[in-house]
DNA sequence: ATCTACAAGATTGTTAGCAATCTCGTTGAC
DNA sequence: GTCAACGAGATTGCTAACAATCTTGTAGAT
């Protein structure tokens, strides 16, 4: 497995919490863990730790990176602006192939959250996301959220667990959709920027 | 010297010019000109490729990257966005001293247009933007500037460049500092938002 | 029982050198 | 003259091993 590799395994195993906030990251450990070299798992580290995700101190290793809730908030902050150009662009490049996909996309959450399938409605909400940007074509832009998206996993999987948050959601998200199908770019950013401020105050709510 | 070090030295030196987009860097070459060996010449390669600087192909080693023109829009799309977020809160959390701070920033701003001080201008010019950043203390909007600062550089010493567009700025930074020491957070981001647009103007016009 | 000192083991940081790959210049064929 | 093949040199990628640093456990003193 070359560094690359090792990368993305490193970082799809912190991802999906087989290796927790805090957590040494011992080389040799990883090493035996992904079939790889100490060069290869050095590398990823070092990426990983450009990323956000791991952080390293001098003689003393690797640790998954713990990220606060405030740091979490600053994240959402971030998103909030940069996921409404996205909306708003979506809202100016949008053909009428994406608009039958996202309207789709839309009923499909709307019968997620009658049904109570939370599974579902999250993956329909990633899927959403994951549209706009596909539409917008920002590449910028999905760079950033890509980054931040890693950072924010463990607080995500908290807020997914809020009762009620689904259906709070899904009306921002229809929301969304609707102006940018309505091809408005001004209100498909201002509908993205108050989902994701819901976000961010349903976040403020997890600290208290 | 240490691979932080070497970073830190090569980061600047591309910043500065020495090393211009597409010119390859050379992992001897680098170990002579820094005074450092290969293993913290090769880390800052890394480091300063996940940062976007520079480009590497396995193999063929590592270029200074070159941010083309569309990219350099896109880049200045996501300042606009998270600038704008940096003015309002600066709006939010401002103190007497930083309104202060900001008014003989934009004072002295004045005075160098009008005594045809570019290099002065230009200096004023980011030190505005460091102090709205500073007063906001928004840690990862400083990260993302940050980082998206260096892949600007070239554009930007080519806008600074083109005659008349101390004055046209001028206006545009008195108005966020305007907004700014009103604390006015939305306004604040009107006007910030409104000056990188001018500034992703001329990038357009810059590629015309 | 608590605290300190020390040594052993664990782990990270780095080196020197070799293997692998690419680039460029030269030569020969057409 | 152009093009292809080959070899030498340049450069990158990686290894094995050692040095440096930290952590933890044990023993001894109080």
């Amino acid at each position: 497995m070359d560094d690359a590799q090792v990368r993305e395994a490193l970082r799809e195993a912190i991802l999906r919490g087989e290796f927790v906030p805090r957590q040494r990251l011992v080389e040799v450990d990883l090493c035996e863990r992904f079939g790889a070299r100490r060069f290869a798992v050095r590398a990823a580290l070092q990426d990983l730790t450009a990323e956000g995700l791991v952080e390293r101190q001098p003689n003393r290793g690797a640790r998954v990176r713990e990220v606060s809730l405030d740091e979490a908030i600053e994240i959402s902050e971030i998103r909030r602006v940069v996921e409404g150009l996205v909306a708003a662009r979506a809202a100016e490049r949008l053909t009428d192939a994406d608009a039958s996909r996202l309207k789709s996309i839309g009923q499909q959450m709307r019968t997620a959250v009658e049904t109570g399938e939370a599974g579902t409605y999250s993956d329909l909400n990633a899927e959403l996301h994951a549209t706009l940007r596909e539409i917008a074509r920002h590449e910028m832009a999905n760079r950033i959220i890509a980054q931040l998206r890693g950072q924010m996993v463990r607080h995500q999987f908290a807020l997914s667990r809020v009762p009620g948050r689904s259906v709070a959601s899904l009306a921002q998200h229809e929301a969304v959709i609707d102006a940018v199908v309505a091809r408005d770019p001004a209100a498909a950013e201002t509908a993205m920027q108050a989902h994701i401020t819901s976000v961010i105050e349903a976040l403020r709510a997890l600290g208290r």
